[in-house]
DNA sequence: GTCAATTCTTGATCCAGATCAAATTTTAAA
DNA sequence: TTTAAAATTTGATCTGGATCAAGAATTGAC
């Protein structure tokens, strides 16, 4: 249908869906693709709609999160730039499990389920690739479970921002900053625990020089001892009684 | 390669990585398969270790576990008749997450990863299931991430054993018996939580009548009564205070 | 600027469930 | 049958972190 450009065309060709395809391919898969953008805190699709599309994420933040009947809320997945999400509606067609919000303003497209259960055959290297992306994921989960079932808040948190650094930490001069509005019950419900134990942590964090956090910012100063806390090299209460 | 008897293709075919292909088909599959038999206890395959191949599990029963480095074990998955298991290794290749050790005495075919390789592209209708299959395990483990993060011990207790009565209770005139070596630990280790809180809250539910418990024996006397629980219509708690 | 709405901090308290410590029961092996 | 090993139960205690409560800081709207 459109023409797309040849600097998106390039992006588009980092996305995992699309490795190892042609440009060509890549147009002929796209034109069946529909072009969206939400503002920050609109809904791609709610839990328990019916899974019509699965979205590829050209810019922008989203999270993927799962309500709980007595209304709580767990953060499942932070989605950036060139990630797929939605993958469940590609195939499997029942409903969303979770439900996507945009973090940021976010620029997507769309593939609706019968448009892909077309292509997939059609392109084999993109179910593989789709495979290969729903593997990476299962085991993406299989560790933070493990995580959430045998390891502290503290260290939890470690691991969660660390994450959020790979994923979209922008590199100043003497920190890393994370470039999205992240409240302290955000990374609560990243990391299966409460605002207030967050907010102590980070506190504490930030007495130690470890982390600079702001109203809904948060960047990190010293990510090796952050990595030690989520490895479990040094704990904090160690240094009540460490030797000055 | 084998000759496959008529009961075997029939079993086959139940295998979701094989609906909707011919028995032909299966059989042109299976010919590149290597069939074995494991004891109980003994490992398919041990975390870490590099992904040879995809199994295929015929007949008895497994457990999918992830160590920490600190000795604590996280069962992941129970893998029972008719499912495969290790599918990271169908593709992506690295090395496995975790391990697989035998429950019971264990029939199975192995896929080598080379093998699954050249097939996949081969046989669309089984690349397609893979990525259900994926999908769909990727939603159970969402499932219980968020209870692991939201949902007290005893709700997960019950949530544990109804998964378990689904996939291999086997029922009796008064109860379904779980045929299955299952330690107090064991379930503490598939809810993240420990073998003491798991014994108190059995007993519990002995005396109220729900269960049967042994040692590495439990069966379910009342299925819907442990569903209120899992689903919280009901508290334990709230019978203390009861009217009698 | 002022005001109101959010978000965050921090102290105080509480509790589910982990940990510890002994029995006790079950099972299997000698 | 005796005995030892393993699994389980159950009481006692402890504690990480949730919950509650009350300000303080930040932000945006007017």
């Amino acid at each position: 249908m459109n023409e797309l450009s040849v600097e998106l065309l390039d992006q588009l060709s980092q996305i995992d869906l699309f490795a190892g395809l042609l440009t060509t391919e890549i147009q002929e898969i796209l034109a069946y693709a529909r072009p969206l953008t939400l503002q920050p805190d609109a809904y791609f699709f709610q839990q328990a709609a019916p899974a019509k599309a699965l979205y590829i994420l050209l810019e922008g933040q989203l999270k993927v999160t799962q309500l709980t009947p007595d209304g709580q809320q767990v953060v499942m997945r932070m989605v950036n730039s060139l990630e797929i999400f939605g993958c469940v509606a590609a195939l499997s067609g029942g409903e969303y499990p979770a439900s996507a919000q945009a973090t940021k303003t976010c620029q997507a497209y769309a593939l609706r389920q019968k448009d892909i259960q077309m292509l997939l055959p059609q392109y084999p290297k993109m179910a593989m690739n789709a495979f290969q992306i729903m593997v990476q994921r299962t085991h993406e989960l299989q560790d933070r479970y493990r995580e959430l079932a045998t390891e502290c808040v503290e260290r939890r948190l470690a691991h969660a921002v660390l994450r959020l650094v790979d994923q979209s930490g922008r590199e100043e001069s003497d920190k890393i900053v994370l470039d999205m509005p992240l409240s302290r019950q955000d990374l609560a419900e990243m990391i299966g625990s409460t605002l207030y134990s967050v907010s102590r942590i980070l506190s504490q964090w930030e007495g130690r020089g470890l982390v600079l956090a702001g109203r809904e910012k948060l960047s990190v100063v010293k990510p090796d001892i952050l990595s030690q806390i989520a490895e479990a090299q040094i704990f904090s209460a160690d240094l009540k009684n460490a030797p000055i």
